[in-house]
RNA sequence: GCCCCCAUGGUCUAUCGGUUAGGACACCACUCUUUCAAGGUGGUAGGGCGGGUUCGACUCCCGCUGGGGGUACCA
């Protein structure tokens, strides 16, 4: 598997600790889901924090389910989070391949080690077998667990089945006394009893590793130092130990943090709504406000709501990291964003707005700036940022911004466009058609004239005219809102205002 | 079933034996106001239960309960 279309992203920080290096390892069977983005930036922010390198493998070992797309789609969210990478797809590195389909030989030559060493032994026992005695021991209530059939067969067994064409899996020998100790950076020690492991697959009949095999040997040789992954990887960590004491590697340092769950507590899932970090990315959501949201998932720092990265890479650190499962909580992130729409430059926003009105169609297509300048843009952004949580409700929001046909409020057009208020907007495009001097400060003065020889406050004269000019009795500030939209649309729409009276 | 992890308001969290248990989101009220927001002020709401240890437990220990994870030739 290969990666075509991705541009790297050279990574800004330097490297000053070499000692340390963590990785983030997804599977390529799907998109970048929330709770593997969380993992891979609480991996990033440690590189980060401690100025070691960041490493991005691919485990695409479940060669039925791992797609090219899926690749790509990590890459892709992993490129809109921000969290660059120094070794891995696009960029390579000293520890490359970091497919690990093209690392097949190297965990070949890991389980002949194996082996030969007594830890591991062929399994003829057929999947279709194992199911069976799986079955059998559940309908009885009991606990499966390997029996260990092919433990002790003879070599020359082994051989004379190979020869028959029969294709065995390779198992890992778990010791059956004594236990495995889990030194973990978050949780402390966990101790598990090794008879309570079963005899685990590490080389499928296919020849391909398993996880538990090929992480190890992945990490070992990557010279991985830390590895930081969800909490569901606790049980997995004393098969993994066990392989890296056999084959006499050093063990990195594990911390496993924990798992983000739906509102309803469950496992984050589909069901609980978007789980791709891209669909986030989508639904207009800040790169920044999103990590900002991410990192508070399992992750304090006294009080701080708000970080910008560089906070979130000086104050990371393993203590802090909880124990406890977060729930994911989208009306938080709505917020968390909103705060990171104020504090984004309205020019960078002007920018990332500017495709998602292309696409409504309110840009003029035919010109090159679309007809709205960056400056005009970056302005509509200063009216709408504090009312909208994301870009696109900042976008929908927008709408009456754009010469473009609106979807008049039935319930304002009853209440404020009247017989009795016609008079206010004739005055209203009388007045305005004889300005020159288009500025909100002129804008306000000719609504303030206007109130006062109709003897009315300057609500009453806005009001008419919002709805009139905004569709509704909502908008930001009259004067800036009329301002922006421009002398000529003003005035289009107050007039088509009076054939809706 | 077995193994493992976890336990502060609805949610994210602070606290690391002595606090009127702090902050944030959400919610409610008030305020500001040309609407809507944003902002400001105030408020409702929390240590699952039972045992210990201690002069003193949210904090340490044990049990229970509850939630989560694992138990694949998935990762």
């Amino acid at each position: 598997m290969t990666v075509t279309g991705y541009q790297p992203q050279p990574s800004t920080y330097a490297v000053t600790n070499p000692e340390v290096r963590l990785r983030f390892a997804p599977s390529p069977t799907g998109y970048l889901h929330v709770g593997g983005a969380r993992t891979a930036l609480f991996n990033w922010l440690y590189a980060r924090h401690l100025g070691g390198t960041f490493v991005l493998r691919i485990e695409d070992t479940d060669v039925a389910r791992s797609t090219e797309e899926s690749v790509q789609a990590i890459l892709d969210g992993m490129t809109w989070l921000g969290l660059n990478w120094d070794e891995g797809p696009g960029v390579g590195g000293p520890y490359g391949p970091y497919f690990q389909m093209q690392r097949l030989d190297t965990y070949e030559t890991a389980a002949k080690q194996l082996l030969n060493s007594g830890h591991a032994y062929h399994c003829f026992c057929s999947k279709e077998e194992l199911e069976s005695m799986r079955e059998a021991a559940t309908a009885k209530g009991e606990a499966f667990s390997y029996p260990g059939r092919c433990r002790n067969l003879v070599p020359d067994i082994v051989q004379k089945y190979i020869d028959e064409g029969r294709k065995p899996v390779i198992r890992f020998q778990v010791p059956t006394t004594g236990e495995t100790v889990l030194d973990d950076l978050v949780h402390g020690p966990i101790t598990f009893r090794n008879d309570q492991l079963d005899d685990f697959v590490i080389v499928k009949a296919d020849g391909v590793p398993t996880y538990n095999f090929a992480v190890v040997i992945d990490d070992a040789l990557m010279k991985i130092s830390h590895v930081l992954r969800g909490d569901d990887h606790v049980s997995n960590t004393p098969k993994q130990i066990l392989i890296y004491q056999a084959l006499g590697y050093a063990l990195p340092r594990f911390g496993h943090i924990p798992m983000i769950l739906g509102s309803d507590r469950a496992r984050l899932s589909k069901r609980h709504g978007a789980t791709s970090v891209m669909a986030y990315e989508e639904a207009g959501y800040l790169s920044d406000g999103f990590v900002n949201y991410l990192s508070r998932l399992g992750w304090g720092h006294g009080d701080q709501e708000l970080f910008t990265r560089q906070e979130l890479i000086d104050f990371f650190d393993i203590p802090a990291i909880n124990k406890t499962a977060a729930v994911f909580d989208s009306v938080k992130l709505d917020w968390v964003n909103s705060q990171w729409l104020k504090l984004t430059p309205a020019e960078e926003l002007a920018r990332l707005l500017r495709p998602r009105l292309l696409k409504r169609g309110w840009l003029d297509a035919s010109k090159p700036d679309g007809g709205k300048s960056d400056a005009w843009l970056a302005a509509l952004v200063d009216l709408t940022k504090e009312r909208t949580k994301t870009l696109e409700e900042m976008a929908d929001y927008a709408k009456f911004f754009f010469d473009v046909e609106l979807a008049y409020d039935a319930e304002s057009v009853q209440k404020f466009l009247t017989a009795e208020t016609r008079p206010i907007l004739e005055g209203l495009i009388d007045a305005f058609s004889a300005e020159t001097d288009w500025t909100a400060a002129r804008i306000e003065g000719i609504f303030k004239d206007l109130a006062t020889k109709m003897g009315l406050k300057a609500g009453g004269v806005i009001q008419p005219a919002r709805v009139a000019l905004a569709g509704s009795k909502v908008s930001p500030g009259m004067y800036e809102t009329a301002e922006l939209m421009g002398k000529e649309l003003v005035l289009k729409r107050l007039r088509h205002a009076l054939t809706l009276i």
